[in-house]
DNA sequence: GTGGCGCAAAAGTCTGACTTTTTGAGCACA
DNA sequence: TGTGCTCAAAAAGTCAGACTTTTGCGCCAC
Protein backbone atom coordinates (compact mmCIF):
# COMPACT_ATOMS: atom_id res chain seq x y z
CA UNK A 1 0.00 0.00 0.00
CA UNK A 2 2.78 2.80 0.89
CA UNK A 3 5.12 3.49 -1.26
CA UNK A 4 8.17 1.02 -1.43
CA UNK A 5 11.30 2.62 -2.94
CA UNK A 6 11.35 6.40 -1.79
CA UNK A 7 14.89 6.75 -1.27
CA UNK A 8 16.95 4.98 1.96
CA UNK A 9 15.73 8.21 3.81
CA UNK A 10 12.44 7.28 4.11
CA UNK A 11 12.80 3.34 4.39
CA UNK A 12 14.91 3.67 7.32
CA UNK A 13 12.73 5.98 9.04
CA UNK A 14 9.77 4.31 8.82
CA UNK A 15 11.55 1.64 10.18
CA UNK A 16 13.17 3.35 13.36
CA UNK A 17 10.16 5.66 14.01
CA UNK A 18 8.13 3.18 14.78
CA UNK A 19 10.17 1.22 16.87
CA UNK A 20 10.98 4.27 18.92
CA UNK A 21 7.13 5.55 19.29
CA UNK A 22 6.39 1.47 19.96
CA UNK A 23 8.41 1.80 23.09
CA UNK A 24 11.08 -0.38 21.58
CA UNK A 25 13.83 1.94 22.95
CA UNK A 26 12.51 3.01 26.37
CA UNK A 27 12.41 6.36 26.99
CA UNK A 28 15.91 7.15 28.52
CA UNK A 29 17.48 4.98 25.70
CA UNK A 30 20.97 5.98 24.36
CA UNK A 31 21.26 5.06 20.56
CA UNK A 32 24.58 6.02 18.87
CA UNK A 33 24.45 7.08 15.26
CA UNK A 34 27.26 5.18 13.90
CA UNK A 35 26.01 1.89 15.40
CA UNK A 36 22.29 2.41 14.08
CA UNK A 37 24.18 3.20 10.52
CA UNK A 38 25.42 -0.19 10.87
CA UNK A 39 22.53 -2.18 11.99
CA UNK A 40 21.00 -0.68 8.86
CA UNK A 41 23.55 -0.65 6.48
CA UNK A 42 23.42 2.96 5.58
CA UNK A 43 25.86 5.34 5.37
CA UNK A 44 26.01 7.72 8.58
CA UNK A 45 24.79 10.64 6.58
CA UNK A 46 21.79 9.18 5.63
CA UNK A 47 21.43 7.97 9.62
CA UNK A 48 22.28 11.84 10.49
CA UNK A 49 19.41 13.12 8.42
CA UNK A 50 17.09 10.43 9.86
CA UNK A 51 18.03 11.10 13.49
CA UNK A 52 17.50 14.83 12.40
CA UNK A 53 14.06 14.13 11.51
CA UNK A 54 13.57 12.30 14.60
CA UNK A 55 14.75 15.02 16.74
CA UNK A 56 12.27 17.70 14.78
CA UNK A 57 9.44 15.87 15.82
CA UNK A 58 11.13 15.91 19.84
CA UNK A 59 11.17 11.72 19.71
CA UNK A 60 14.63 11.74 20.52
CA UNK A 61 17.43 14.35 21.50
CA UNK A 62 20.73 14.57 20.25
CA UNK A 63 23.77 15.71 22.10
CA UNK A 64 27.71 15.29 21.55
CA UNK A 65 29.87 12.64 23.14
CA UNK A 66 26.08 11.28 24.84
CA UNK A 67 24.46 10.20 21.69
CA UNK A 68 20.67 9.96 20.92
CA UNK A 69 18.41 9.64 23.38
CA UNK A 70 14.67 8.31 23.61
CA UNK A 71 12.86 11.55 25.00
CA UNK A 72 9.82 10.90 27.32
CA UNK A 73 6.62 10.20 26.04
CA UNK A 74 4.89 13.59 27.28
CA UNK A 75 7.60 15.57 25.06
CA UNK A 76 6.87 13.94 21.64
CA UNK A 77 5.10 15.95 18.77
CA UNK A 78 1.80 13.80 18.67
CA UNK A 79 0.38 16.16 16.45
CA UNK A 80 3.15 15.40 13.98
CA UNK A 81 1.17 13.35 11.46
CA UNK A 82 3.70 10.92 10.88
CA UNK A 83 3.93 9.77 14.56
CA UNK A 84 0.19 9.79 14.28
CA UNK A 85 0.27 6.50 12.21
CA UNK A 86 3.11 4.88 13.34
CA UNK A 87 1.54 5.21 17.02
CA UNK A 88 -1.60 3.63 15.64
CA UNK A 89 0.64 0.97 13.81
CA UNK A 90 2.04 0.03 16.86
CA UNK A 91 0.79 -1.49 20.09
CA UNK A 92 -1.37 1.19 21.63
CA UNK A 93 -3.25 2.02 19.05
CA UNK A 94 -6.03 1.13 21.67
CA UNK A 95 -5.01 4.37 23.74
CA UNK A 96 -3.93 6.65 20.52
CA UNK A 97 -7.58 6.01 19.10
CA UNK A 98 -9.05 7.42 22.62
CA UNK A 99 -6.98 9.80 22.89
CA UNK A 100 -7.94 11.01 19.04
CA UNK A 101 -11.52 9.84 19.41
CA UNK A 102 -11.42 12.39 23.09
CA UNK A 103 -9.84 14.94 20.60
CA UNK A 104 -12.65 14.62 17.93
CA UNK A 105 -15.30 15.02 20.94
CA UNK A 106 -13.68 18.45 21.21
CA UNK A 107 -13.12 19.88 17.73
CA UNK A 108 -15.92 18.61 15.72
CA UNK A 109 -18.67 20.26 17.18
CA UNK A 110 -16.88 23.81 17.42
CA UNK A 111 -15.94 23.17 13.33
CA UNK A 112 -19.73 22.12 12.35
CA UNK A 113 -20.89 25.37 13.85
CA UNK A 114 -18.40 27.71 12.36
CA UNK A 115 -19.04 25.65 8.94
CA UNK A 116 -22.87 26.62 9.52
CA UNK A 117 -20.97 29.93 8.93
CA UNK A 118 -18.92 29.56 6.53
CA UNK A 119 -19.87 26.85 4.16
CA UNK A 120 -20.05 27.86 0.15
CA UNK A 121 -22.50 26.54 -1.85
CA UNK A 122 -20.32 24.16 -2.97
CA UNK A 123 -19.41 22.43 0.48
CA UNK A 124 -23.39 21.95 1.22
CA UNK A 125 -23.73 19.99 -1.79
CA UNK A 126 -20.55 17.79 -1.13
CA UNK A 127 -21.70 17.69 2.24
CA UNK A 128 -25.47 16.57 1.07
CA UNK A 129 -24.02 14.06 -1.30
CA UNK A 130 -22.13 12.45 1.23
CA UNK A 131 -24.77 12.02 4.01
CA UNK A 132 -26.82 10.48 1.13
CA UNK A 133 -23.86 8.10 0.35
CA UNK A 134 -23.62 7.68 3.89
CA UNK A 135 -28.04 6.62 3.91
CA UNK A 136 -27.28 4.63 1.04
CA UNK A 137 -24.77 2.40 1.96
CA UNK A 138 -26.18 2.05 5.50
CA UNK A 139 -27.53 -1.62 5.31
CA UNK A 140 -25.86 -4.49 4.04
CA UNK A 141 -22.59 -4.76 4.58
CA UNK A 142 -21.58 -2.17 2.79
CA UNK A 143 -19.31 -0.98 4.96
CA UNK A 144 -16.07 0.45 2.61
CA UNK A 145 -18.74 2.38 0.97
CA UNK A 146 -19.52 3.77 3.81
CA UNK A 147 -16.19 4.49 5.34
CA UNK A 148 -15.24 6.65 2.21
CA UNK A 149 -18.37 8.88 2.83
CA UNK A 150 -18.06 9.29 6.44
CA UNK A 151 -14.51 10.15 5.95
CA UNK A 152 -15.37 12.35 3.41
CA UNK A 153 -18.17 13.94 4.88
CA UNK A 154 -15.98 15.06 8.18
CA UNK A 155 -13.01 16.24 6.09
CA UNK A 156 -15.89 18.65 4.70
CA UNK A 157 -17.67 19.82 8.03
CA UNK A 158 -13.41 20.48 9.37
CA UNK A 159 -12.19 22.20 5.75
CA UNK A 160 -15.40 24.17 5.17
CA UNK A 161 -14.64 25.70 8.80
CA UNK A 162 -12.69 28.45 7.54
CA UNK A 163 -10.01 27.14 10.34
CA UNK A 164 -6.42 25.99 9.44
CA UNK A 165 -5.97 24.50 12.51
CA UNK A 166 -9.32 22.49 12.35
CA UNK A 167 -8.70 21.89 8.41
CA UNK A 168 -5.20 20.06 9.45
CA UNK A 169 -7.02 17.38 11.03
CA UNK A 170 -8.90 15.86 8.67
CA UNK A 171 -6.42 13.45 8.01
CA UNK A 172 -6.46 12.40 11.95
CA UNK A 173 -10.47 12.22 11.50
CA UNK A 174 -9.89 9.79 8.43
CA UNK A 175 -7.40 7.61 10.17
CA UNK A 176 -9.78 7.17 13.15
CA UNK A 177 -12.48 6.27 11.18
CA UNK A 178 -10.56 3.64 9.05
CA UNK A 179 -9.00 2.23 12.05
CA UNK A 180 -12.57 1.62 13.58
CA UNK A 181 -14.19 -0.05 10.54
CA UNK A 182 -10.86 -1.62 9.80
CA UNK A 183 -10.15 -3.12 13.48
CA UNK A 184 -13.14 -2.86 15.48
CA UNK A 185 -16.65 -3.43 14.57
CA UNK A 186 -16.46 -4.37 11.04
CA UNK A 187 -18.85 -7.26 11.50
CA UNK A 188 -21.85 -4.75 12.06
CA UNK A 189 -23.86 -2.36 9.81
CA UNK A 190 -23.65 1.52 10.71
CA UNK A 191 -25.82 2.64 13.96
CA UNK A 192 -28.47 3.81 12.56
CA UNK A 193 -29.10 6.91 14.84
CA UNK A 194 -25.42 8.28 13.69
CA UNK A 195 -26.66 8.02 10.34
CA UNK A 196 -29.75 10.32 10.81
CA UNK A 197 -27.76 13.08 12.58
CA UNK A 198 -25.07 13.25 9.55
CA UNK A 199 -28.36 13.77 7.59
CA UNK A 200 -29.41 16.30 10.22
CA UNK A 201 -25.80 18.02 10.45
CA UNK A 202 -25.66 18.68 6.58
CA UNK A 203 -29.07 19.72 6.54
CA UNK A 204 -27.95 22.26 9.43
CA UNK A 205 -24.87 23.45 8.06
CA UNK A 206 -27.05 23.90 4.73
CA UNK A 207 -29.33 26.21 6.40
CA UNK A 208 -26.79 28.14 8.32
CA UNK A 209 -27.85 27.15 12.00
CA UNK A 210 -24.67 26.86 13.90
CA UNK A 211 -26.39 26.05 16.93
CA UNK A 212 -27.81 23.09 15.69
CA UNK A 213 -25.22 21.67 13.92
CA UNK A 214 -22.76 22.36 16.88
CA UNK A 215 -25.52 20.26 18.97
CA UNK A 216 -26.14 17.35 16.22
CA UNK A 217 -22.28 16.93 16.09
CA UNK A 218 -21.33 16.91 19.59
CA UNK A 219 -24.29 13.76 19.78
CA UNK A 220 -22.35 11.95 16.75
CA UNK A 221 -19.19 12.83 19.21
CA UNK A 222 -20.93 11.28 22.15
CA UNK A 223 -21.95 8.15 20.15
CA UNK A 224 -18.24 7.64 19.32
CA UNK A 225 -17.41 8.22 22.56
CA UNK A 226 -20.18 5.39 23.91
CA UNK A 227 -19.16 2.93 21.24
CA UNK A 228 -15.31 3.47 22.37
CA UNK A 229 -16.37 2.60 25.93
CA UNK A 230 -17.86 -0.49 25.13
CA UNK A 231 -14.76 -1.64 22.94
CA UNK A 232 -12.38 -0.60 25.33
CA UNK A 233 -13.50 0.49 28.82
CA UNK A 234 -11.27 3.26 29.88
CA UNK A 235 -8.64 3.03 31.94
CA UNK A 236 -10.05 4.30 35.34
CA UNK A 237 -13.40 3.42 36.06
CA UNK A 238 -15.32 5.58 38.31
CA UNK A 239 -14.93 4.26 42.09
CA UNK B 1 16.38 34.37 24.47
CA UNK B 2 16.70 31.54 22.34
CA UNK B 3 19.83 29.87 22.70
CA UNK B 4 22.24 31.22 20.16
CA UNK B 5 25.17 29.11 18.85
CA UNK B 6 23.55 25.37 18.99
CA UNK B 7 25.14 24.39 15.59
CA UNK B 8 24.79 25.40 12.72
CA UNK B 9 22.16 23.22 11.35
CA UNK B 10 19.59 24.35 14.06
CA UNK B 11 21.11 27.98 13.20
CA UNK B 12 20.16 27.67 9.38
CA UNK B 13 17.00 26.36 10.42
CA UNK B 14 15.79 29.11 12.14
CA UNK B 15 16.05 31.27 9.19
CA UNK B 16 15.23 29.54 6.91
CA UNK B 17 12.29 27.98 8.52
CA UNK B 18 10.37 31.76 9.48
CA UNK B 19 11.72 32.65 5.83
CA UNK B 20 8.99 29.94 4.22
CA UNK B 21 6.35 30.53 6.54
CA UNK B 22 6.34 34.26 6.07
CA UNK B 23 5.68 33.42 2.48
CA UNK B 24 8.91 35.03 1.93
CA UNK B 25 9.06 32.28 -1.14
CA UNK B 26 5.54 31.48 -2.06
CA UNK B 27 4.27 28.29 -2.72
CA UNK B 28 5.53 26.81 -5.43
CA UNK B 29 9.04 28.64 -5.11
CA UNK B 30 11.69 26.00 -6.29
CA UNK B 31 15.48 26.58 -4.10
CA UNK B 32 18.13 24.00 -4.87
CA UNK B 33 19.90 22.54 -2.18
CA UNK B 34 23.25 23.38 -3.39
CA UNK B 35 22.40 27.05 -4.02
CA UNK B 36 21.00 27.37 -0.63
CA UNK B 37 24.42 25.81 1.09
CA UNK B 38 26.50 28.13 -0.92
CA UNK B 39 23.98 30.87 0.44
CA UNK B 40 24.11 30.14 4.04
CA UNK B 41 27.54 29.28 4.13
CA UNK B 42 27.46 25.93 5.14
CA UNK B 43 28.47 22.57 3.68
CA UNK B 44 25.51 20.95 2.08
CA UNK B 45 25.54 18.04 4.59
CA UNK B 46 23.90 20.72 6.80
CA UNK B 47 21.71 21.65 4.40
CA UNK B 48 20.67 18.72 3.39
CA UNK B 49 19.64 18.13 6.82
CA UNK B 50 18.03 21.46 7.27
CA UNK B 51 15.57 20.29 4.02
CA UNK B 52 15.15 17.27 6.11
CA UNK B 53 13.57 18.38 9.06
CA UNK B 54 11.25 20.99 6.81
CA UNK B 55 10.24 18.07 4.64
CA UNK B 56 9.08 16.33 7.82
CA UNK B 57 7.05 19.61 8.82
CA UNK B 58 5.67 19.25 5.29
CA UNK B 59 7.17 22.60 4.40
CA UNK B 60 8.82 21.70 1.32
CA UNK B 61 9.19 18.79 -0.71
CA UNK B 62 12.04 17.33 -2.39
CA UNK B 63 12.30 16.03 -5.79
CA UNK B 64 14.97 14.39 -7.83
CA UNK B 65 15.82 16.79 -10.78
CA UNK B 66 13.49 19.66 -9.68
CA UNK B 67 14.66 20.61 -6.53
CA UNK B 68 12.79 21.76 -3.12
CA UNK B 69 9.70 22.79 -3.87
CA UNK B 70 7.77 25.27 -1.20
CA UNK B 71 4.43 22.98 -0.39
CA UNK B 72 1.12 25.07 -0.24
CA UNK B 73 0.51 26.39 3.07
CA UNK B 74 -3.14 24.03 3.49
CA UNK B 75 -0.33 21.54 3.72
CA UNK B 76 1.84 22.56 6.31
CA UNK B 77 1.91 20.78 9.60
CA UNK B 78 0.84 23.66 11.70
CA UNK B 79 0.27 21.67 14.39
CA UNK B 80 4.49 21.62 14.78
CA UNK B 81 5.21 24.06 17.94
CA UNK B 82 8.21 24.97 15.81
CA UNK B 83 5.95 25.98 12.85
CA UNK B 84 3.95 27.58 15.01
CA UNK B 85 6.41 29.74 16.98
CA UNK B 86 7.73 30.93 13.45
CA UNK B 87 4.27 32.14 12.04
CA UNK B 88 3.51 33.97 15.29
CA UNK B 89 6.60 35.77 14.99
CA UNK B 90 5.66 36.37 11.31
CA UNK B 91 3.66 38.47 9.45
CA UNK B 92 0.47 36.64 10.11
CA UNK B 93 0.41 36.61 13.46
CA UNK B 94 -2.91 37.84 13.99
CA UNK B 95 -4.68 35.00 11.58
CA UNK B 96 -2.58 32.22 13.66
CA UNK B 97 -3.38 34.02 16.69
CA UNK B 98 -6.65 33.67 15.47
CA UNK B 99 -6.94 29.58 14.87
CA UNK B 100 -5.16 28.59 17.80
CA UNK B 101 -7.91 30.86 19.71
CA UNK B 102 -10.87 29.00 18.03
CA UNK B 103 -8.67 25.96 18.88
CA UNK B 104 -8.34 26.56 22.42
CA UNK B 105 -12.18 27.52 22.54
CA UNK B 106 -13.29 24.26 21.20
CA UNK B 107 -10.68 22.13 23.17
CA UNK B 108 -10.35 23.93 26.76
CA UNK B 109 -14.00 23.43 27.99
CA UNK B 110 -13.69 19.49 27.07
CA UNK B 111 -10.40 19.33 28.95
CA UNK B 112 -11.90 20.95 32.10
CA UNK B 113 -14.24 18.78 31.89
CA UNK B 114 -12.72 15.88 31.86
CA UNK B 115 -9.97 17.36 34.43
CA UNK B 116 -12.73 17.52 37.08
CA UNK B 117 -12.93 13.77 36.61
CA UNK B 118 -9.92 12.67 36.34
CA UNK B 119 -7.15 15.83 38.21
CA UNK B 120 -5.32 14.85 41.16
CA UNK B 121 -5.50 15.87 45.16
CA UNK B 122 -1.86 17.90 43.68
CA UNK B 123 -3.37 19.38 40.30
CA UNK B 124 -6.26 21.07 42.08
CA UNK B 125 -4.25 22.27 44.69
CA UNK B 126 -1.76 23.72 42.11
CA UNK B 127 -5.30 24.88 40.13
CA UNK B 128 -6.67 26.93 43.08
CA UNK B 129 -3.36 28.42 43.89
CA UNK B 130 -3.15 29.56 40.41
CA UNK B 131 -6.27 31.27 40.47
CA UNK B 132 -5.34 33.02 43.77
CA UNK B 133 -2.07 33.91 42.02
CA UNK B 134 -4.53 35.62 39.16
CA UNK B 135 -6.43 37.13 41.80
CA UNK B 136 -3.78 38.80 43.75
CA UNK B 137 -2.09 39.86 40.04
CA UNK B 138 -4.95 40.86 38.98
CA UNK B 139 -5.18 44.64 39.51
CA UNK B 140 -2.19 47.24 39.33
CA UNK B 141 -0.65 46.30 36.11
CA UNK B 142 1.42 43.39 37.19
CA UNK B 143 0.49 42.14 34.06
CA UNK B 144 3.78 39.87 33.66
CA UNK B 145 3.09 38.07 37.12
CA UNK B 146 -0.27 37.29 36.06
CA UNK B 147 0.74 35.86 32.69
CA UNK B 148 2.50 33.36 34.69
CA UNK B 149 -0.23 32.31 36.78
CA UNK B 150 -2.67 32.20 33.72
CA UNK B 151 -0.51 30.09 31.50
CA UNK B 152 0.06 27.65 34.68
CA UNK B 153 -3.40 27.41 35.13
CA UNK B 154 -4.32 26.56 31.39
CA UNK B 155 -1.79 24.32 31.18
CA UNK B 156 -2.57 22.20 34.57
CA UNK B 157 -6.21 21.80 33.19
CA UNK B 158 -4.85 20.54 29.92
CA UNK B 159 -2.38 18.32 31.84
CA UNK B 160 -5.05 17.14 33.98
CA UNK B 161 -7.49 16.03 31.56
CA UNK B 162 -5.77 13.11 31.14
CA UNK B 163 -5.44 13.19 27.53
CA UNK B 164 -2.33 13.24 25.72
CA UNK B 165 -3.28 15.42 23.00
CA UNK B 166 -4.96 17.88 24.70
CA UNK B 167 -1.60 18.21 27.23
CA UNK B 168 0.31 19.01 24.61
CA UNK B 169 -1.60 21.87 23.20
CA UNK B 170 -0.04 23.42 26.96
CA UNK B 171 2.54 25.36 25.30
CA UNK B 172 0.42 26.32 22.31
CA UNK B 173 -2.07 27.63 24.84
CA UNK B 174 1.06 29.36 26.71
CA UNK B 175 2.33 31.24 23.87
CA UNK B 176 -1.33 32.33 22.64
CA UNK B 177 -1.54 33.76 26.03
CA UNK B 178 1.60 35.79 25.80
CA UNK B 179 1.04 36.86 22.82
CA UNK B 180 -1.53 38.31 24.40
CA UNK B 181 0.19 40.06 26.65
CA UNK B 182 2.85 40.98 25.10
CA UNK B 183 1.35 42.11 21.85
CA UNK B 184 -1.75 43.22 22.06
CA UNK B 185 -3.81 44.71 25.51
CA UNK B 186 -0.56 45.14 27.72
CA UNK B 187 -1.67 48.55 28.61
CA UNK B 188 -5.05 47.73 30.67
CA UNK B 189 -5.65 45.41 33.46
CA UNK B 190 -7.31 42.10 32.99
CA UNK B 191 -10.92 41.38 32.85
CA UNK B 192 -12.11 41.11 36.58
CA UNK B 193 -15.04 39.09 34.89
CA UNK B 194 -12.47 36.42 33.51
CA UNK B 195 -10.29 36.24 36.66
CA UNK B 196 -13.70 35.30 38.72
CA UNK B 197 -14.13 32.40 36.06
CA UNK B 198 -11.14 30.96 36.46
CA UNK B 199 -11.40 30.90 40.35
CA UNK B 200 -14.37 28.79 39.97
CA UNK B 201 -13.39 27.00 37.23
CA UNK B 202 -11.00 25.70 39.80
CA UNK B 203 -13.61 25.33 42.48
CA UNK B 204 -15.54 23.15 39.85
CA UNK B 205 -12.63 20.88 39.43
CA UNK B 206 -12.13 20.47 42.57
CA UNK B 207 -15.66 19.41 43.72
CA UNK B 208 -15.39 17.18 40.42
CA UNK B 209 -18.23 18.93 38.55
CA UNK B 210 -17.38 18.41 35.44
CA UNK B 211 -20.41 19.72 33.72
CA UNK B 212 -19.87 23.17 35.28
CA UNK B 213 -16.01 23.41 34.66
CA UNK B 214 -16.90 22.74 31.00
CA UNK B 215 -19.72 25.63 30.97
CA UNK B 216 -17.21 27.94 33.36
CA UNK B 217 -14.14 27.61 30.39
CA UNK B 218 -16.56 28.01 27.75
CA UNK B 219 -17.30 31.08 29.31
CA UNK B 220 -13.48 32.02 29.23
CA UNK B 221 -13.18 30.92 26.01
CA UNK B 222 -16.03 33.19 24.65
CA UNK B 223 -14.54 36.15 26.22
CA UNK B 224 -10.50 35.12 24.54
CA UNK B 225 -13.15 35.76 21.05
CA UNK B 226 -14.87 38.45 22.22
CA UNK B 227 -11.64 39.86 22.92
CA UNK B 228 -10.18 39.05 19.60
CA UNK B 229 -12.96 40.40 17.48
CA UNK B 230 -12.52 43.78 19.21
CA UNK B 231 -8.96 43.64 18.67
CA UNK B 232 -9.00 42.27 15.21
CA UNK B 233 -12.04 42.01 13.39
CA UNK B 234 -12.49 38.54 11.91
CA UNK B 235 -11.92 38.31 7.84
CA UNK B 236 -15.87 38.27 6.98
CA UNK B 237 -18.34 39.99 8.83
CA UNK B 238 -22.16 38.93 8.46
CA UNK B 239 -23.73 39.78 5.83
C1' DG C 1 1.74 16.31 -34.18
C1' DT C 2 3.42 12.26 -31.83
C1' DG C 3 6.41 9.28 -29.83
C1' DG C 4 10.80 7.69 -28.41
C1' DC C 5 15.87 8.64 -27.23
C1' DG C 6 19.28 10.53 -24.68
C1' DC C 7 21.37 14.27 -22.12
C1' DA C 8 22.09 16.83 -18.20
C1' DA C 9 20.50 18.68 -13.81
C1' DA C 10 19.52 17.99 -9.31
C1' DA C 11 18.87 15.09 -5.38
C1' DG C 12 20.62 10.93 -3.21
C1' DT C 13 24.39 8.24 -1.31
C1' DC C 14 28.92 7.08 0.31
C1' DT C 15 33.54 7.77 2.32
C1' DG C 16 36.97 9.58 5.07
C1' DA C 17 39.07 13.22 7.39
C1' DC C 18 38.81 16.72 10.59
C1' DT C 19 36.64 19.80 14.59
C1' DT C 20 34.12 20.65 18.75
C1' DT C 21 31.96 19.76 22.79
C1' DT C 22 31.37 17.23 26.87
C1' DT C 23 31.83 13.70 30.19
C1' DG C 24 34.03 11.12 33.42
C1' DA C 25 38.22 9.07 35.13
C1' DG C 26 42.37 9.85 37.33
C1' DC C 27 45.32 12.59 39.90
C1' DA C 28 46.96 16.15 42.95
C1' DC C 29 46.20 18.68 46.83
C1' DA C 30 43.90 20.14 51.02
C1' DT D 1 38.50 11.34 52.84
C1' DG D 2 36.95 14.58 49.96
C1' DT D 3 37.32 18.26 46.67
C1' DG D 4 38.60 20.24 42.57
C1' DC D 5 41.48 20.35 38.33
C1' DT D 6 43.28 18.44 34.12
C1' DC D 7 43.08 15.83 30.31
C1' DA D 8 42.02 12.25 27.09
C1' DA D 9 38.59 9.88 24.70
C1' DA D 10 33.96 9.46 22.81
C1' DA D 11 30.42 10.89 20.16
C1' DA D 12 28.15 14.25 17.47
C1' DG D 13 29.04 17.99 14.22
C1' DT D 14 31.06 19.73 9.99
C1' DC D 15 33.22 19.59 5.63
C1' DA D 16 34.81 18.29 0.87
C1' DG D 17 34.59 15.55 -3.02
C1' DA D 18 33.33 11.70 -5.79
C1' DC D 19 29.97 8.85 -7.48
C1' DT D 20 24.90 7.01 -8.48
C1' DT D 21 20.12 7.45 -9.63
C1' DT D 22 16.22 9.46 -11.08
C1' DT D 23 13.70 12.32 -14.15
C1' DG D 24 12.22 16.44 -16.80
C1' DC D 25 12.86 18.23 -21.14
C1' DG D 26 14.65 19.12 -25.54
C1' DC D 27 15.55 17.10 -29.82
C1' DC D 28 14.94 14.32 -33.60
C1' DA D 29 12.81 10.87 -36.49
C1' DC D 30 8.64 9.36 -38.15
Amino acid sequence: MTAQARGLHARVLDSLGPAITAGEYPPGSVLRTDELAQRFEVSRSVMREVVRVLESMHLVASRRRVGVTVRPTEEWNVYDPQVIRWRLAGADRPRQLRSLTVLRSAVEPVAAGLAARNATAEQCAALTECALGMVATSRGRQLEGYLVHDMAFHRIVLDASGNEMFARLGDVVAEVLAGRTHHDVMFEDPDPAAVTLHVRVAEAVREGDAARAEALTREIAEGALRELDILAPPPAPAS
